[in-house]
DNA sequence: CACGGCGTCAACCTTTCGGTTGAGGGCGCA
DNA sequence: TGCGCCCTCAACCGAAAGGTTGACGCCGTG
C-alpha cells in the first residue's frame, strides 16, 4: 500500500529535498506540494500524510492549517516538520492534532520512519521534544488574560508603562498591577524578558 | 565549462533540496556536501562556488568559514544562503569576502541563475537584499558598533544589565554606557523601545 | 448567593534603569 | 604623532520599574 504525500513549505529548496528523500522509498509518493498553508488545506484531500512546516512568511500558520485539516472527517494524518522546537510551537501543532514533530536537521531515515508511523496511525514525536512536552505537561502554562496580553503587547513595542496607561486609559498602578501578574505567569522578573519569553512562547508578535 | 559546487548546510533536507534544483542543470556538478561549517572550509578546495548557509547548529558560523575561505588564493566563491535577512546577517557575509546573499524561499530559477553570476566572479545579491544594504551605506550614521548590537542582543533576550555584564564580563557601568549610545543612535529612551526599535529595523532577529 | 477570577486603583518601599560627567587605554589612520 | 573612535569603568542622581498589601466593583458559575 503506497503512502500519498503532501508536501507544505514556503521554501521552494525544501520541498525539493523533501521530496527527493521521500520519492524515493518505493512505498510512498509525493501527490502535491504547498507553498502556503491556505494551500496545504485545500489539497490535503486525497492524501495520507502532511508534511507541514510551521513557519510561512505571510498569512497562515502551520499549526492554524493544521487544526483544520485534522478536525475534517476522514483527515490525513499531518506532520510538522520546522527548524525550531520551542515549547509554544510544539504544543500548539500537538494542540492542533499534528501526529508528530521532527526537526528538519533529521536524518533522511528518521523522516522516512516517521512518515510511516504517522501513516500508521501512531504518534511520531522525536525523542527531544517529546521530552520538551513532558515538562510542559508538568508546568502548565498559565494562560494570559486579554487585559494583560493587550498590556503586554505595548510593553514589547517599546512603551513605558506611563505610555500605557495613557494609551489605555488606566492608572499606572494597574498597568503595575497586570505587568506583576504576566511576569508571574512567564515565570520571569522584568518587562524585557517577559516580552522575550512571550515572544519565544509566540503569545505576541513581532 | 561546468561548474563545481559545494553544498554547505546542516540541514539533510535541504541539502538534498539544492541537489535536486541545481545538480539537474547541465552545467552544474555537485561535488560535495558539509554538514558543518568547519567541514565546508576543509572541502573548499576543488570547487567553483560553494552554497553556504550561515546558521550552523553548532560550532562555527557560516560567516566566519565564508572568510576563512575567501581569504585564501584560488579561493572559489561564496554564495550565502540563508533564511533570514537582517542587516548583520548580510553586512558580516559581505564583509566576509561572499559574492551573493540569497534567500532560501528563492525559487530555484533564481538560484541557478546566481550560481552563474557567482561563478562568473559576479557579484549576486538578491533584489530585497541589495535595496537593505543601500538603506545601511545611505545612513551608516545609526551604525551600531559590534559590541552595542552584542549587549542590545542580549537585552532583547530578557536580560538585565547585571546580568549582561556577568555574561560578558563587563561592568554595569560599561554595559550601561553601550545601552545610552544604543538609545541615541536608535532614537529611542528604553531597552524595551530599544529592541522594538532594532527588531522593527531588523538589526536583530527573534 | 457566595465564591473566585478579572479589572481597576492607592500607597509605600526597594531595586533597577536612564543619564551625566569624567577618565583612561587601545587601535587605526591621517 | 596626533586625532578620533571604540571599549572600558566609576560615581552620582533622579526617574522608572518592580514588589507588596489592601481594597472595591463586576461578572459568571457552582
Amino acid at each position: 500500500m503506497t503512502v500519498r504525500l503532501l508536501l507544505a513549505d514556503d521554501h521552494p529548496v525544501v520541498r525539493a529535498g523533501l521530496r527527493a528523500v521521500l520519492d524515493t522509498e518505493p512505498d510512498f509518493t509525493v501527490v502535491a506540494e504547498a507553498a502556503t498553508a491556505e494551500r496545504a488545506v485545500e489539497l490535503a484531500g486525497g492524501v495520507d500524510v502532511v508534511l507541514m512546516d510551521l513557519q510561512f512568511g505571510a498569512g497562515m500558520h502551520g499549526s492554524e492549517a493544521t487544526a483544520v485539516i485534522t478536525a475534517r472527517p476522514g483527515a490525513p494524518r499531518v506532520l510538522v516538520l520546522t527548524t525550531y522546537d520551542t515549547d509554544a510551537d510544539i504544543l500548539a501543532a500537538v494542540e492542533a492534532g499534528a501526529s508528530g514533530y521532527l526537526l528538519k536537521d533529521a536524518p533522511p531515515e528518521e523522516l522516512a520512519a516517521a512518515v510511516r508511523t504517522a501513516a500508521a496511525g501512531r504518534s511520531a514525536l522525536a525523542p527531544a521534544v517529546a521530552h520538551r512536552l513532558m515538562d510542559r505537561m508538568r508546568t502548565p502554562a498559565q494562560a494570559l488574560t486579554k487585559r494583560e496580553l493587550e498590556v503586554l503587547r505595548l510593553v514589547g513595542e517599546g512603551l513605558s508603562n506611563q505610555q500605557i496607561s495613557k494609551r489605555l486609559f488606566l492608572s499606572q498602578a494597574t498597568v503595575k498591577s497586570h505587568l506583576v501578574h504576566v511576569y508571574a505567569k512567564l515565570g520571569v522578573d522584568s518587562r524585557t524578558a517577559a516580552v522575550a519569553a512571550a515572544t519565544a512562547r509566540r503569545l505576541i508578535r513581532r
